[in-house]
DNA sequence: GCCATTGACGCAAACGTTTGCGCTTTAGGG
DNA sequence: CCCTAAAGCGCAAACGTTTGCGTCAATGGC
């Protein structure tokens, strides 16, 4: 390994001026020479600095966590930790920042004792955890710690960036209303199980408020994140409420489900009956029909949520964000037909 | 924050006893007493290590690398990274390592700066390198640097972890064959574009020969890793060869993109044709019908390679991994009927 | 009772940087 | 010609550990 003595030693300077010259951005004044001296020296060298040494002295090591925790060890979950962990990962590195990737077991309230072990390590200059579920854990942890840190979803925290989980809602429950329909199931998730969905769940409300609809009164079915479940809630529904002539699902998935059990009932999808997702999965631009559905913008999660971070790591106090979601309309929603809209008011 | 200057004080010990107390397992011999004072020294102050510090002293950080090439700006790829970055993480966090995700951008040879950076940086103790794509340049980088280093694979390399994909190929085709099918299209990926797929051909080319069928005649079209060139290529093929009862694809996307493009041409899956696709992403589950496909055992690459890595890191050579495929049977595809196998023969 | 051995612990160097401060030299002003 | 200031550079401490070696006392054998 070549270090900066031998830098120095082969400019013939001591060995602050090489690192003065090397590394200090303010210019010091130095001599054109000398400075000539040592960056020839340094290249011929191939001189790397030893980023651990530098950081033992500067107490910054230029590497961020991105934590993921694992719930009841499901990883990750799926495509939106990739896209947005992918984000992250290239501003990081726009930003000659290292990316670490952490997924603590977080179960009866506890953390694992490695990710305590990193916080105390002194290896992270901040942090970006995902709030998916549920992170108290987490953050008693990271309390004892003074590291700047970004939150990703609705945990309460200065620093926060977020989808407008209720604009969503309301955009889902618009486009459906424009569409005339009347009879509308709704697929859901408990209350409290998730604070996005719960704000979802807020916005549909509100524009059945706007719209004189008694938001209580619509069919409605609890699933849970997978597809099977979406299947259940489904055939569910429709059984019990045959005139329904749309289909809201929170989330992709189970709207995936949701239609892929329409069709093996004999239920066409948009023809006889509309259905709309959230969070526009990449499966869902191939699926059969392609799904109607709420984008979030999780690509520009990483490089928003990074970039928080390095304002708060040069000392300022960044804005929270709030993103706000898209409406996608694809093939799964069509506008009720004249004829069953007819119906539809005579009941 | 506490060091362990402040943990000897306490125990009015000297710092190397502190040292050798608390972190050398090897336990040299120390009075029970004293044993006693330091370790109730250390939990009273809340001492935690600095793992920078020890870093630069040991030369090791406990930290290594996954690194997921980054090609044409495309992230690292879908759910297959994030099951073995999942897997990778979970052995690492269960042997006290932590794991630093790095997807350098790759372009015209050359890798970007920020990952040699990390090479050169000291960070790592070692890493796992995935080689979906390209990685020529990479490895180029990490000659210099003598870095303890596991390949995901088919680059040369001495220590790697791969799926047969020959093997793959040979089950792919032999369903096909037990199923009775003769009329079979390939929707592959043009050779040498990909050595797992050049693998999976050559396995099914095996399967052919040993069954008397003419490989090079079999109707095929190139498509690449998008669903849509699945959809074309299930076009392509069809009207070329109407006369074709099963497909095989190279991979789960263009599968699917095939079902989907077959659907919409009125063509029944499996009914009237039955596909074949490979990798079993968590979609295929899902799809319309549930398609049958081979599994690589992603979720195993994870651990086993961090294994390698460990071994590697402990001075151990650690053997070359190849696991064996699996194919998982579902309903896209079915024995070729009664009928069509007559007309079948009768060509 | 003396010497060698062993057990228990401390001293200080080392890892590769950064950085506060001080030293020398030169230039410039009076 | 002297004094001051600035320019250019080096010394050495510091960051928090680990670790080779040395020291001291106690112990045991003869």
């Amino acid at each position: 390994m070549v270090t900066i003595r031998d830098v120095a030693k082969r400019a013939s300077v001591s060995v602050s001026t090489a690192s003065r010259i090397l590394s200090n951005s303010t210019k010091e004044k130095f001599a054109e020479a000398t400075q000539l001296k040592v960056l020839r020296a340094s290249v011929e060298l191939g001189y790397r600095p030893n980023f651990v040494a530098r950081a033992l002295v500067s107490g910054k090591t230029r590497i961020v966590a991105a934590v993921f925790p694992r719930i009841y060890d499901t990883p990750f979950t799926a495509l939106a930790s990739l896209q947005i962990l992918s984000g992250i990962e290239a501003y990081c590195s726009e930003n000659g920042y290292h990316l670490l990737l952490s997924a603590p077991q977080v179960s009866s309230g506890k953390v694992d004792s490695n990710f305590n072990n990193l916080l105390a390590s002194g290896y992270l200059d901040g942090l970006i955890i995902d709030s998916h579920f549920d992170i108290d854990p987490i953050m008693t942890a990271l309390r004892r710690f003074k590291l700047p840190t970004i939150v990703l979803g609705y945990h309460p925290h200065p620093y926060y960036l977020r989808s407008d989980n209720h604009l969503g809602g309301r955009l889902l429950m618009q486009h459906i209303l424009e569409l005339h329909h009347r009879h509308i199931g709704l697929i859901a998730l408990p209350d409290g199980m998730s604070a996005a969905a719960d704000q979802r769940l807020s916005g549909i409300k509100a524009v059945c408020e706007e719209h004189g609809l008694d938001y209580a009164a619509l069919p409605r079915f609890n699933g849970t994140f997978s597809s099977q479940s979406g299947a259940t809630a489904a055939a569910a529904l429709l059984e019990a409420h045959p005139e329904l002539t749309a289909l809201i699902a929170l989330n992709d998935r189970i709207a995936l489900g949701a239609v892929r059990q329409l069709q093996a009932m004999g239920c066409t999808v948009p023809g006889q009956i509309s259905v709309i997702g959230y969070d526009d999965l990449p499966q869902t631009h191939d699926s059969n029909p392609p799904l109607t559905t709420i984008n979030q913008q999780l690509s520009n999660w990483g490089p928003l949520a990074m970039n928080m971070l390095l304002t708060l790591l040069e000392g300022c106090e960044p804005e929270p964000v709030i993103l706000p979601p898209r409406l996608v309309v694809r093939q799964s929603t069509t506008p009720l037909n004249e004829f069953v809209r007819r119906e539809g008011h005579q009941r």
